[in-house]
DNA sequence: TCAAAAGTGTTGTGTTTACACCCATGA
DNA sequence: TCATGGGTGTAAACACAACACTTTTGA
């Protein structure tokens, strides 16, 4: 408990230790994988989220690309605020501010070696270990948001390589929605979105006809559809 | 600037001001408005979003109902986390973290006098003063939530009172969406939700045939549709 | 009897779903 | 020539949008 004087209210104003978490998810044999690392702190070699306090003159979003930087060594993917993590208790030790951020990383831009030595590596969603505090909260929410989003914009082609197929992309709907779809319906309506082009290229992969390519004409853009 | 030693993190770990903004919209004359009061500190009598400090062992979501309360005198409305603002430069004085938060207040739930005296008052929403800081984009982020909500929840009956007629409902959703509706289908599709109920009663108002009466079947909840 | 708001169905259009076969390739 | 995944169209079901008149009341 902590409470100082502060020059903008004019009583003892608490202050909190702000954090950022970070939901890091990218897709590994067609699962949603989520980077983890081993705590310190209150739970010496748990696993955990990663995140880390807010530098005192940083932005917020920028603390959360800095956590993803130093994790994965990435920079320039998909990043949203998810939410903000707050109840009293959540940490024993002391009051901690959680502002919580889901990043998406295309299995491409990995590393071969395990990210940031031994002391991360990555999870299937479905096979978590036990996370500490609320941490397992947080990575359920980003899942729902990421499942949410997938019907409504076009963030699936935040994973996608600078070219991919079409049944690529499919693999990619399916595995984050553990459904199978129809081949057809789907070429029809992720065309439809205008979002992706052919490069006129194609990938000879195997004794069977050569799939079409394509790229996403606004890489950087997740547009809301319907 | 203040950093102090924090019990948790070995180093000097900066700590942050945290307070809850609150965006609360209310429907006058069937239009949103939006509560804001006179502030202190920097802007001296300006309007600005009611908010305020997050106590030392105060939930986020508790700190924005104490603030409802302490503005408006209502408890018990909707009430969602909208986003965190962290800009470090957001408020020159200090390092503020700023979750915000909206709630709606069905008219009803009004006092006849104005909220807490002079030093707070209702806007509409497309007449807003200028406010300090960030606090336009806020509000803005707020009306575009409570819009998207409008099309796939059932949000728009928590400005609903006990009792209604479907004509006031739609009403509701013609200020919120500044559209008409037709009023075949409005009925149509808000019945198709099964999320309201009629009374048996009616409402007579004038030298016209009278209203049926609806009522809310789960008050508190807020479904997703469609 | 008149003005005012409440209440009510149908038809056309577009979107979504279900579904099966041929194509091109490498082994 | 065979196994493999790539590629394609159509019909039925459904959802959404457009649209106008009758009912009930109070003045």
């Amino acid at each position: 408990m902590v409470t100082l004087r502060s020059p903008v209210f004019g009583y003892d104003s608490p202050r909190a230790l702000v954090t950022t978490d970070m939901v890091i998810f990218t897709l590994q044999e067609h699962r949603l994988e989520l980077l983890l690392q081993r705590a310190g702190g209150l739970h010496p070699g748990q696993w955990a989220l990663p995140g880390g306090t807010v530098g005192i003159a940083e932005d917020l979003e920028a603390s959360a690309r800095r956590q993803l930087k130093e994790e994965t060594g990435v920079a320039g993917v998909f990043l949203e605020q998810l939410y903000t993590f707050g109840a009293p208790a959540r940490d024993p030790r002391d009051r901690i501010i959680s502002v919580a951020y889901y990043a998406l990383i295309p299995p491409d831009r990995l590393q071969a070696q395990a990210p940031n030595g031994a002391d991360a590596a990555w999870f299937p969603l479905d096979a978590l270990p036990e996370l500490p505090l609320d941490q397992a909260d947080i990575a359920a929410t980003a899942r729902e948001r990421l499942v949410a989003k997938l019907h409504y914009s076009t963030i699936a082609l935040q994973f996608m390589p600078s070219e991919f197929t079409l049944s690529e992309l499919q693999q990619v709907y399916e595995a984050i929605l553990q459904t199978r779809l129809d081949k057809r319906n789907f070429r029809k309506s992720v065309l439809a979105t205008q979002q992706i082009e052919e490069t006129g290229g194609e990938r000879r992969a195997g004794a069977h006809r050569p799939a079409r390519l394509y790229r996403v004409k606004q890489p950087g853009r997740v547009e809301i559809i319907r």
